[in-house]
DNA sequence: GATGAATGAGGGTTCATTCAT
DNA sequence: TATGAATGAACCCTCATTCAT
């Protein structure tokens, strides 16, 4: 979230003015202070469902007063909309440009699994899908954002890879080819259990993968 | 919904006087409404979710004045969680009670997603589900509801099912028993898919579960 | 206001039933709620104009909750809008229907000049002309509902008495049959005068109109 | 809008020197965002009323920041009230110095007509007016201004005059001497008429304002 | 029991005003 | 002097809940 600092850092390092200083800094001032209303927007949202989130929660949180919020964002809506684009977004470039073909169907199952754990299940990611589950329908344009943007882009994608699994024989059936969510569904599992009952039954996820990738693949080699 | 005729009609059986009838035909009336009012519950929560269903909107659609709401439900969330409770609670013993140890295991699975096409996705108890699914995270309640009432009943049966399946050499990996919810997540991802993305990109749910099926215990035998 | 009392009386004489008394007394609270928040309403806008009243001071000053306000008008608009249409449709009739013909021109003049100065000026209804004085160019609708129910339908009338005058010899000039509304900028001006300046000028508004007559057809005869 | 360029360029006359004629320049700056901010006052609080005009339009409309506002302006009552007092101060002097003695009082009337047509009406003033008409009851200061500089000191210039015209003869009758409002109240119905019912029927104010005169003191003679 | 008018707390949004730069 | 981001009080409107009838 801080990041920026860094890297405007190195971009006005020689120039040194007062003016373009405070001009940095007000630009900085700028993005941290939209970053930290998102931040404190996820959170509420996250706990308390977009109807029921208070912009005024919101603000306290994000350590800004009420009217700042729509300084930076139409209404709440606007607000909701832009956080979950500003978190979805730069998700789905990884699975884009991986070099499926050149791996084994097993593996790219695993590395599949692999980036759904560490930077969505493991991150604040997961919330933001969970929104997106929860309101969705109630948010046609945010549902078709999502599909948009990351369903219509990586089910096709992952669909391929395993048509090219059949072609080469390494699946025996086309039933993943013709559903690929049946690849991904696990993954909508440990969301959603996570979020309704993990305090009365704890789901290890990482290990929910694994022998979901073993069921579809065969036991898996020695690690 | 209209069960409750026959339960308040047997208890009535012997009496048989005009006021007595009165009072039955009161009683029905009373289950009637309670009915209207949480099937209008339903229609209304899922179209807009808890937080933003309105009451009068409920009472529009049931029939009845908004002061009877208050009548039969303590409150609005009383109301929701009645209404989660009366549409959850009969499906449960479907599967407790069938008899899964006579079945080979994929004719137990194929049961399992028999009963959920026709029983819960074809009906209002997808709608349900999903709205478990949304509020569960701000209703506690709800969310232990589900899993003491469904979750806690039915997946150690799957489970124990599962097991002997590895036992008796049904099964060539414990993958599915250690992880019951493997089993179930196509359905999961049914719900989920068809409230976002059907619009965009029609799901078949029954084929669905039956490529999941082939995946897990190899292709299906001749119908 | 609270005339409603003695016609519905009347109706519901012979029937006597709590019942339809509660209902009798239910429909008189209602017309008498509307009734106090239409006047209230009119105290506040008149003080403070549209946009600076509250309705928090409408309902204070009605004797209701705030949300009353809302059982009974759509918004803000909408109660000011209903202000003017109840306060201005019931004084169309009395110059419409008047036997314009029959008497002498200057009769037919001191006739508008006295209703409007004892029906207009002397009332409420100054206000209500002067918010859509001061209103109108914000509010489309008003000032052509304005138009509409009174300026288009009283005008033509006079504008016809007028031309007969001419017609009969009873003006020597047309001018004020061309410019009707010469006949009644005096009374524009007393009602603007009255808001403005007659804490610093009284103006005697009775006077004047008869000091208009007489610029206009002559000295007055012996009353 | 420019004359202050003049006055301050006479201050600065002799001194010539590159500092004063920054300091020059400054000044005409200063005075020429003065007369930006007040004009695009005037445009907002005609289009919106007093109330409901907003400074971040002013500031916009003006080109300056919102902030700027308030260096010129104690706040935004300030603002209106300074707007109003720039437009109206000018247009006294004209009929005060006007040699009224010597002109026959038809002629006088005639150039007070011009003079509304010519100098209000076709100018942004007339829009001043509006503004005082609509907002005065809410701004006793500006109500009191007005009647200080203009009424008090125009009307009794008018009346002291039409007093002359019936010692004189050119009168028959007292009536316009006794209320001076009747000279102008044609003026006052031309406003209120243009800014709400000139859509829907055209007022051609130049002929209103000569049938007035006409009523009042007979035909005009050859032109 | 049933009604629906009434309540009033609550929340989204606006905008005049301030002030650090 | 000029800026415009930030503030927070104010206000319209909603809606769950109550209660007299």
């Amino acid at each position: 979230m801080a990041r920026s600092t860094a890297t405007t850092g190195g971009q006005a390092r020689r120039i040194g003015k007062g003016v373009d200083r405070a001009r940095q800094q007000r630009g900085e001032l700028k993005s941290e202070r939209r970053a930290a209303i998102l931040a404190a927007a996820l959170d509420e949202f996250s706990a308390r469902g977009f109807a029921s989130a208070r912009l005024d929660d919101v603000a306290a949180r994000a350590g800004v007063a009420k009217g700042t919020i729509y300084l930076y964002f139409r209404d709440k809506e606007s607000l909701f909309q832009e956080l979950v684009r500003a978190m979805v977004s730069p998700i789905v470039g990884a699975i884009e440009t991986a070099p499926l073909r050149d791996l084994p169907i097993r593996a790219v199952a695993e590395m599949i699994a692999a980036v759904f754990v560490r930077e969505i299940f493991a991150t604040r990611r997961k919330d933001v899908l969970r929104l997106i589950i929860a309101e969705g329908p109630r948010f046609p344009k945010l549902a078709e954002f999502y599909y948009r943007e990351v369903i219509s882009r990586v089910l096709p994608v992952i669909r391929a890879r395993l048509e090219l699994a059949v072609e080469r024989g390494e699946l025996a059936r086309d039933a993943l080819a013709r559903f690929p969510q049946l690849l991904v569904a696990p993954a909508l599992m440990a969301i959603v259990w996570s979020s309704l009952f993990d305090r009365f039954q704890h789901l290890d996820v990482a290990e929910l993968m694994r022998a979901h990738i073993d069921l579809l693949f065969g036991e898996r080699s020695a690690p």
